[in-house]
DNA sequence: ACCCAACTTTAACGTAGCGTCAAAGTTTTT
DNA sequence: AAAAACTTTGACGCTACGTTAAAGTTGGGT
C-alpha cells in the first residue's frame, strides 16, 4: 500500500545512508533516540530526511565514544529552544569533558605501554635460560637473592617469605 | 570446624591480599583461570600461597588488558613442561601482539582527541550567535552557501540538497 | 491476480567482566 | 550459645549491539 514516496525510506535505505545496521537504528530507537516520521499500512518503519541527519548526528557523537545516554543528554539539548549561542555554550561543556577523558585514556594506554615493554625487556633476559619452568628457582635469581628470572610471575611462582628465608 | 591453617585462607583474604574482589576471584574460577587447593568441611574455598601467586599473575595481565580467554592461554603455557628459554619465546609473542594492539589504540584515541578538537573550534563559531535553533538556517551561513553555522549537525538539521538549491 | 525475492517485523538469546542483591549456611569472636 | 562476619550458590543487571528465527510486507514481473 504505501510506495515510501515523499523522500521517506524504510530502515534499511536509512541505515546503508548512515552507514550503520537495522539493528543499531532499532536498538536507538528502543533507547529513545530516534523514531520514524510514520509507519506504513503494513507496519514498516518510514524515515524522512531530517531523521537521516538526526541518526548522522548520534553516529557522529558516537565516534567521539560518547555513551549513548550521554549523546540523548546532548542531542535532547537542541529541544531545549535556546539560542544557538546558549546552545553551544552547553555542548561545549560536554565536548570539553569528553576531551579531557580521552586524553586520560591516551594517557592510560601510554601507561600499559610502559608497562609492556619493560616486562618485554625483563622476559627476554630469560630466553637463553635451558631451565625447566617447574623448578621454581634458577641460579642466578637466586645469586641475587631474588624471585627466579625477572619476570616473575611467569616463568616460576614468586617465592614466600618462607621459601626465601630457608634458601638464605 | 577447619582454621584454615598451613597458611591457607579464605576467598576473602586471597582477594583482599591481591587487591581485588571475592566475586572477580569466583568467576575467574568459572573461567577455569583459578581454583582453589581445596574446600573446608563446610564448603569454603581455600587457598594457598601458590594460588595467590597465580591471581596476581592473571591480575598483573589484565591490567595490560588482556582479555581473560587470551589470559587463560597464557598462563596454560606454563603448565607445558618447557624451557624457560621456550616459555619466554612464546609469551614474548603474545606480549609483542599486546603491545601492537595498544600502540593502535594510542592512535585511535588521538584520532578522536583531533575530531574533538576540530569541533569544538567550529562550535565555539556559534558562541555569539542569537538566532533560535529552529530557524534552521543563519545569515551568515546562507552568505557562505554553507549549512547553517559551520557546526552542523549540531545545531541545524543540514540543509538537503533541494533546501540549498532553493537558497541559490 | 499471483508469485517471488528482498525486505521488514517483533522477540529473544549471546557477548565480557564483573557488580549487586538474596537467602541460606559456616566460621570466628564474644 | 549467641552474634558478627564471612562464605555459599544462584540469578539478574549492565553496554551496544550481533545474530538467529518465524512470520508478515513490499514491489516488480508475469
Amino acid at each position: 500500500m504505501s510506495k515510501c514516496d515523499d523522500g521517506l525510506m524504510h530502515i534499511g535505505k536509512l541505515a546503508k545512508e548512515a552507514g550503520t545496521t537495522t539493528r543499531t537504528v532499532r536498538y536507538y530507537e528502543e533507547m529513545g533516540l530516534i523514531y520514524p516520521e510514520c509507519r506504513s499500512s503494513g507496519g514498516f518503519r518510514c524515515y524522512s530526511h531530517e531523521q537521516l541527519t538526526r541518526l548522522r548526528m548520534i553516529l557522529s557523537l558516537k565516534e567521539m565514544e560518547f555513551d549513548l545516554e550521554h549523546i540523548k543528554i546532548i542531542i535532547d539539548k537542541r529541544e531545549q529552544n535556546k539560542t544557538a549561542g546558549e546552545l553551544a555554550h552547553d555542548i561545549l561543556e560536554d565536548l570539553n569533558e569528553r576531551l579531557r577523558e580521552v586524553e586520560e585514556q591516551i594517557e592510560h594506554y601510554k601507561h600499559i605501554r610502559k608497562t609492556l615493554t619493560q616486562t618485554i625487556a625483563s622476559i627476554c633476559a630469560c630466553l637463553p635460560c635451558d631451565l625447566r619452568v617447574e623448578e621454581r628457582l634458577c641460579p642466578a635469581c637466586q645469586t641475587l637473592n631474588q624471585p627466579t628470572c625477572q619476570s616473575v610471575p611467569f616463568f616460576h611462582s614468586t617465592p614466600t617469605a618462607e621459601t626465601l628465608e630457608l634458601k638464605l
